[in-house]
DNA sequence: TGAACATATGAACAACTATTCATATGTTCA
DNA sequence: TGAACATATGAATAGTTGTTCATATGTTCA
């Protein structure tokens, strides 16, 4: 008797509308792919790489460019690229001394675009 | 003499494509506007507001519910559903003792579809 | 080869954030 | 009215992250 209470208690989660929350459950992505589209949002949710992303919307751009452009050090920007890069977002190439950054994604500027449309909505 | 090296070294920031760089610079948008879709973004890079949000995309729910699908406590969705609330992503209606949250926004389902095209495309 | 330069990287620190716990608010209904 | 319930909120904490500093790597060219 006591039983039963216990196991509310230890439980404490209360369901309103089962069928919703079944239904629901049921049509909700893998768990994984949640994880990697929050890894991503995650990824545009730095100022300096949104900041970064956009000047790559219009040209190619050199580490020390970028950073001038910014008005912040080279380190920092170079930080930057690498996580940009880990999302495949960018690419680069090595032209002697200096390195080219540029976009490697062709969803990126929809996802911007989308977001814009978003923020003016309001 | 020393004044020009002084100035440099005080400086520290080196242009290598002064021509881009200021094409670029010109073409920037707002910079209150880069710093609110980072905002935005960062609004996505959770994965427990990108599940309330795909719950969402299927119908209406109230907290308790949310929290039972996602299995977590009550209080951390309330905060949650704050957070997305305060970005103008969700809206919420009462009834009764209830309170029922919903899509606010069309433009985030577009998002995520191009966010899945991105993470699939690799 | 070695000086000069562009970029990358590791460590450290400060700032931020998601969750939990405890409790407050607001609503229903007996 | 007051007990029961759904939700909201403030404080505290643990984990994460962006930037800086110092330094390493890799390339050019004299």
């Amino acid at each position: 008797m006591g039983d039963d209470k216990a196991k509310i208690d230890s439980c404490e989660i209360n369901i309103i509308h089962e069928d919703i929350v079944k239904r629901i459950s049921e049509n909700m992505p893998d768990e994984n792919l949640l994880y990697d589209m929050a890894d991503l949002f995650r990824v545009f949710g730095d100022s300096t790489r949104v900041k970064i992303l956009h000047a790559l919307f219009e040209s190619e751009m050199c580490v020390c460019d970028i950073a001038a452009l910014l008005n912040m050090n080279q380190s920092a920007i170079s930080h930057q690229l690498r996580v940009l890069k880990g999302s495949r977002l960018v690419k680069n190439r090595r032209d002697g001394k200096v390195v080219y950054y540029s976009l490697d994604d062709e969803h990126v500027k929809h996802i911007f675009d989308q977001a814009m449309a978003h923020l003016k909505h309001k």
